[in-house]
DNA sequence: GAAATTTGACCATC
DNA sequence: GATGGTCAAATTTC
């Protein structure tokens, strides 16, 4: 019997291998690929590869876990790190710095939107990184004593990669709906969609006539469909920021019920 | 005017 | 003393 963490893999490979397909045909009829389709070509594979990293890397520490408890953390991935070594060699203060919850992820863009509400409290010059560090932390942290933080940091210049590390969880209410909410991709009628386009900023469940339900986020900056309605599933417009956070946070949007269960 | 960002200062840790 | 993380006043943006 399968885990579903594997069916996941299965799923995310043939996806992987589809976007592929995708881009090869893009490529041999450039004529008529706009840069538009292939960048999101490239986003797509680059997201589905991201999350297979994140899969497979977390199998393999559950798998070392399993083999033994009291051997030493080996070197992982370099898209994903969630070992339990210290960010940083000193100069730590808060107790968030040094909790073993944190996760690491490295991209070629910098990850400003990614579903949630950040609020930036500072900007600093790294002495061993050569670049500069941006701190965020959740726009709710007063309001609803939500303690996730994250930071952004450039760590290669050429070609860019960017480091984005998470700490702590989301305890505000906009994490408690993602993470209470049943999704159920098994029935195409019965999708989930995550919308940031909302006026009012709130989170809602709609129901339409196709029976989709839709969370509405704030994104000022996600440009979406015109009619995001119409789409059948959260994959063909959820950005891979977004895909990101959704990992970084232990959301699976793609969970079915028997999972669940 | 409110909200978000920037940035220098302060503090804890090494 | 050097460094990284956070605070909060100043500044910018909408």
């Amino acid at each position: 019997m399968k885990s579903s963490q594997e069916n996941a893999v299965e799923t995310l490979l043939h996806g992987h291998g589809c976007a592929n397909q995708l881009k090869l045909i893009m490529d041999q009829a450039k004529l008529d690929s706009s840069m538009e389709r292939e960048d999101l070509a490239k986003s797509v594979l680059h997201c589905f590869s991201d999350a297979l990293s994140i899969l497979i890397d977390t199998n393999d520490h559950h798998h070392q876990d399993d083999r033994s408890n009291n051997s030493p953390p080996q070197d992982s991935s370099p898209v994903l790190e969630n070992s339990r070594r210290p960010l940083h060699k000193r100069g730590r203060k808060t107790s968030v710095a040094e909790s073993s919850d944190y996760r690491r992820h490295e991209s070629p863009n910098p990850i400003y939107h990614d579903g949630f509400l950040w609020r930036k409290y500072g900007q600093k010059q790294i002495k061993e990184a050569n670049h500069q560090r941006s701190y965020y932390k959740c726009a709710y942290t007063k309001d609803q004593n939500c303690e996730a933080k994250k930071q952004v940091q450039m760590i290669q210049h050429n070609p860019p990669l960017y480091s984005t590390t998470y700490f702590g969880h989301h305890t505000c209410q906009l994490h408690q709906a993602y993470a209470s909410f049943p999704i159920d991709t098994s029935d195409p009628l019965d999708s989930h969609m995550i919308r940031f386009d909302h006026p009012d900023f709130s989170i809602h469940q709609h129901q339409n006539q196709s029976q989709n339900q839709i969370i509405y986020l704030k994104d000022e900056n996600m440009t979406l469909p015109d009619k995001a309605e119409e789409c059948s599933s959260p994959s063909q417009w959820m950005s891979s920021e977004v895909a990101h956070a959704v990992e970084a946070f232990e959301f699976n949007p793609f969970r079915t019920s028997s999972d669940l269960s």
